[in-house]
DNA sequence: CGCTTGACTCGCC
DNA sequence: GGGCGAGCCAAGC
């Protein structure tokens, strides 16, 4: 995991997210810094939109710093609800609970 | 070539 | 504790 700024950057962020456990959810600027890139994280939701929804990466455990989901993907919620996933309301999870600690 | 927008984050009020 | 604004990077028009 280099700094680079192409396809490197998207690679990462997939293999950072393939690798959060089932259960926990991490939030773009968590991935960003472990990517070396902490001012990325907008970038990081863009990949994901992009790349992770044409590939086979769990971008729905994947939320905001605030725990929030994804504004308009109302299937990530009983998605993540049925993988453990506590939830505060309908479109933020407990991610104080939940938060993927694999650093 | 430059402005606008976006699955973000943090600081300040 | 919640709302508002500024900052940052990249892709799209």
């Amino acid at each position: 995991m280099t700094a680079r700024l192409n396809a490197e950057f998207v690679t990462d962020v997939l293999n950072m997210v393939d690798l959060i456990p089932t259960g926990r959810v991490a939030s773009y600027g968590q991935i960003a810094k472990l990517i070396y890139r902490p001012h990325n994280a907008r970038l990081v939701g863009k990949v994901l939109g992009k790349y992770g929804g044409k590939g086979h990466h769990p971008c729905h455990r994947v939320v905001t710093a605030n725990g929030r989901l994804v504004p308009g993907w109302i299937d990530q919620r009983p998605m993540l609800e049925a993988e453990g996933v506590p939830f505060k309301d309908e479109n933020h999870v407990d991610i104080n609970h939940c938060r993927w600690q694999g650093l």
